[in-house]
DNA sequence: ATAAAGAATATCATATTATGATATCTTGTC
DNA sequence: GACAAGATATCATAATATGATATTCTTTAT
């Protein structure tokens, strides 16, 4: 086939793979013939694919419907990675606290290439459901986390960034201005943390603080969100920040005896 | 080779699979050795499988020490998977409202196998570092959530699961005595709700509602745990099973104009 | 009820693709 | 500085995945 390159490289588990990445927010369930059509595989390997990955328990399959839809291992590899990852047990009991202290929702955000990836989440309040979830990826300029972490670099890849990270719209309110991006991280910077303003859901304020390694570039970032009604800027300022920026310095690993 | 069946079945897939459900509690990142080593494969297919999944962004690579650890993309597919199960958007405003109200640690768990999986975790206070994670498993025999689902079914079905599924010894106190099992599966047909003490944890106790199906079967649970010190019979009796039997109920997809 | 369309499942000959033995290069250890 | 352990690369071979086709099952329309 017109596969990837050499030797070194597996094109059947690529394929399968391709298969599993086919399911996402809008894609929840698919026959064979959807699958085929979504991953643009022939239909004969579809079928062999998925019915490998239904023996081997990564698919389930409607016996009625004969649709397949995601499986329960696919949060065990999320358990796994939880294990892997050390800032999340390093992270844990902070965010739990500061969700009791602060009553209001608190995420661990990672980088993931130019994206921000949820690692941990606790919601307090009503939420909208995919602000709920684990593994949401969002375009890191979009976000306050992703300004936080970016804000933490050099200038000259700060702005690099700036000019070449993907944004997307996600409200009428969305910053689409990169310089007005910039601007916003340049503020972070002084600062030491991030707020926004309907990002990503209207009346909503987000407000971000970086998890900074050795190295001093920030590679994660303890994250809130607020509704703009209840949160005007001096009770941001008095009862979430303080907060939010001690969290994040608790979780860093060198967070003991550097002065 | 001597692999599985037929036609159907593309071997390569299922090994490279068997890499990925290598990683677990303790093993978090391995050497192309120890994969090979971890997963019986032959050290070549081992690194041929192991760079495909590298390269398709499904395992994480240190430039240093060149060992394999699980990737963003294990968050990614249970984000997919959150999508895909209905229980979970229905469930989670129920599930944060009743974390708010009760101010404790709530869980939705599942039915997978003879096992229960946590989907998801609304952690509140001091927690064990694995009572934190989606995608945990445990035998249902043993929690407090599979024992209440269990109790929803027919007798002759409750006592063949309690004869043959597995349990496991956490702490010193933890039931081993299948008779006594029993007996709590059936106190828990009764009550309509199921407790437990020091099973997976010493001085922690669970309380779990069934989330009832159209076919009167459990397939889901709420659960709720609290220290014993300071929940004691009578107070969780009024103070916390009311809430859950309610949320429960709530969620389940029939609720709705069933009297 | 019956026909027709669409989808799932099964079969099979072919060569493309995965295989694993071996050889080379790299890194860490004593 | 020599050795060992591990990672990376190469290659001839056949076993495995391929995809075209045929069959069975399910749904929709007439």
């Amino acid at each position: 086939m017109k596969e990837k390159q050499n030797t070194l490289f597996v094109g059947s588990l690529a394929k399968g793979l391709k298969l599993l990445r086919a399911f996402d927010e809008t894609t929840t369930e698919m026959s064979l013939t959807d699958l085929a059509r979504r991953t643009g595989l022939d239909k004969s390997a579809t079928q062999r694919l998925a019915n490998t990955l239904h023996v081997e328990g990564m698919l389930d399959k409607d016996p009625e419907t004969k649709r397949f839809r995601p499986s329960h291992a696919w949060l065990e590899l999320a358990y796994a990675y939880f294990w892997s990852d050390p800032l999340v047990r390093q992270a844990m009991p902070q965010l739990i606290d500061l969700s009791q202290r602060l009553g209001s929702t608190v995420n661990l955000t990672e980088l993931s290439g130019d994206h921000i990836i949820y690692v941990s989440r606790l919601p307090n309040g009503i939420s909208q459901f995919s602000a709920t979830l684990v593994g949401r990826r969002l375009p890191a300029l979009n976000a306050s986390a992703g300004r936080v972490m970016i804000s933490t670099w050099p200038v000259e890849e700060r702005d690099r960034v700036v000019e070449s990270w993907p944004i997307h719209q996600f409200t009428p309110k969305t910053t689409i201005d990169r310089d007005v991006i910039r601007e916003g991280i340049e503020e972070a910077a002084q600062k030491g943390y991030a707020t926004t303003q309907n990002q990503m859901i209207l009346n909503q304020t987000g407000v971000a603080a970086p998890i900074i390694g050795p190295d001093g570039r920030a590679y994660a970032a303890v994250q809130c969100s607020v509704s703009s009604h209840h949160w005007g800027q001096d009770r941001i300022q008095e009862e979430l920040v303080p907060y939010i920026l001690d969290a994040a310095l608790a979780i860093a690993p060198q967070s003991r005896g550097v002065y």
